[in-house]
DNA sequence: CAGTGGTCTAGACCACTGC
DNA sequence: CAGTGGTCTAGACCACTGT
């Protein structure tokens, strides 16, 4: 053992009721988060662990298994298992929504994005009727058909977020909000030239994993959980005007909000 | 095939280039999203599953780990696999540290626990003095050292959440806040009685998984992400008073914010 | 091409649960 | 006790990456 070169990794306690995998999988935590595996490196091969710690393979590759869960790793295909590089964050203030933001004419996430120093996109729009939820229309004041805005935001080109405005049809039909491009400063500019002066927003905020769709969607690595989002609008006469449901990948985001103390 | 007890679950695709045992993840996530095992009930056992697939064993406990990672079931040993009951969710508000409940003399977490109708508990508190990280110290004004306040909640017996306020020493020190327990309406109405009014807090939240640390103090089943929360407390003059760290079980809570729209 | 991780088999033994 | 999931072995073949 001592002639290989992951002599820092240690050996496993035979005595210890720990299974070898997590065994295995906690040496090679510490020398994660002790540095000595930096972002982006690369883990010893599977084969060298088998060599190492004297286990099969099946055993190396739970151990391995346990760190992608954690989101520690990423396994690539032919190429090796390397630390998980943590990507640039995006932070969203409380007042992203604020009307000084929406006068510049730019919708919110292309003029953080920029702030930011990154390139925004928007992919993958449809605009279309559709009979919402129980949950979306109870949100809405209980419309039969709602007009749905599908989008997906990337950053980066890196797709981070999904989003679905859903808006009920008396305010959005025959309007420019049911166009691909609504134009600038986006639906919440249009809905206050309609006479729906927005007053406030509701937004809730759930984490969990994702499903196989959103892992598609949003390419995510295994161990990355999502931010859903569900965000409902009010004019300043108490009326729901808009529900967005929004999925984003979690290790992109940090929200940021602003509480009263009275 | 036919005559066994799971026909519902369907037959593997053996031209189809995914793996065996997505492919099985596949068909036992559909049962379950259609209600063909419900929430509590058991699936079949690996040796059914097995049998059923005509595949190895390791090929199913492979498909049975990723339906774990999803956070869709909850395996028991020497019991079975069971689809994973969804816990029922604390919402939180924006107002949670509004001074009118303050004032009523409880902390925040007991307060929106019993109102929920559940039963609050606080455990293993520990009050110190530390030297901060450099990310609190910089929140805080940069001070050398800080008291520490770190506790535990549960919610009907569960842990749910875990929390560490640091204060500047110089706010703290002697005061009722270094005690461990502070005393009616918690160390946010005691700051009020020395003279520091509360104004707002900042509040950021991400959403990653759990550490092994954390699965262990918050019993978290696999598939489960944590919300990890920065909260800082201003007083009026402006300066920060606290900064919590808190981490939560995601299934466990939803977040509540209110956006003002200008 | 050699080296990497991805999938799969067919066993084995163990630990836990509930009757 | 029988049945369940947990761990582990020692192979095999495949698909992808880089030289």
């Amino acid at each position: 053992m001592a002639d290989d070169p992951w002599g820092a990794l240690g050996e496993l306690d035979p005595t210890s009721d720990r299974a070898v995998f997590r065994q295995i999988a906690d040496r090679l935590r510490e020398a994660i988060d002790k540095g000595r595996f930096k972002e982006g490196e690369q883990l010893p091969s599977e084969a060298q662990l088998v060599e190492h710690f004297g286990v099969s393979r099946m055993t190396v590759r739970n151990s391995i298994a346990v760190l992608q869960s954690e989101g520690l790793v990423l396994a690539e295909h032919g190429r090796g298992v390397f630390v998980r590089p943590r990507p640039p964050v995006r932070r969203l203030a409380s007042d992203r929504f604020a009307r000084r933001h929406r006068e510049a004419g730019k919708a919110a996430f292309t003029v953080e994005a920029e702030a930011a120093g990154g390139k925004a996109e928007v992919d993958s729009l449809t605009v279309r009727e559709e009979r919402p939820t129980q949950d979306i229309a109870a949100r809405l004041g209980g419309p039969r058909k709602v007009l749905a805005r599908r989008r997906r935001y990337l950053l980066d080109g890196r797709p981070v977020e999904t989003a679905v405005s859903y808006l009920p049809l008396d305010i959005a039909s025959g309007t420019p909000i049911a166009e691909p491009n609504p134009g600038p400063g986006g639906i919440y500019a249009r809905l206050e030239e309609l006479g729906h002066r927005l007053d406030h927003f509701d937004e809730e905020v759930k984490a969990r994993m994702p499903t196989p769709d959103e892992v598609k969607t949003l390419r995510l690595a295994s161990g990355v959980p999502v931010f859903h989002l569900l965000r409902t609008a009010y004019d300043t006469d108490g009326r729901a005007v808009e529900v967005c449901d929004t999925v984003m990948a979690a290790d992109a985001y940090v929200l940021g909000y602003t509480l009263p103390a009275n």
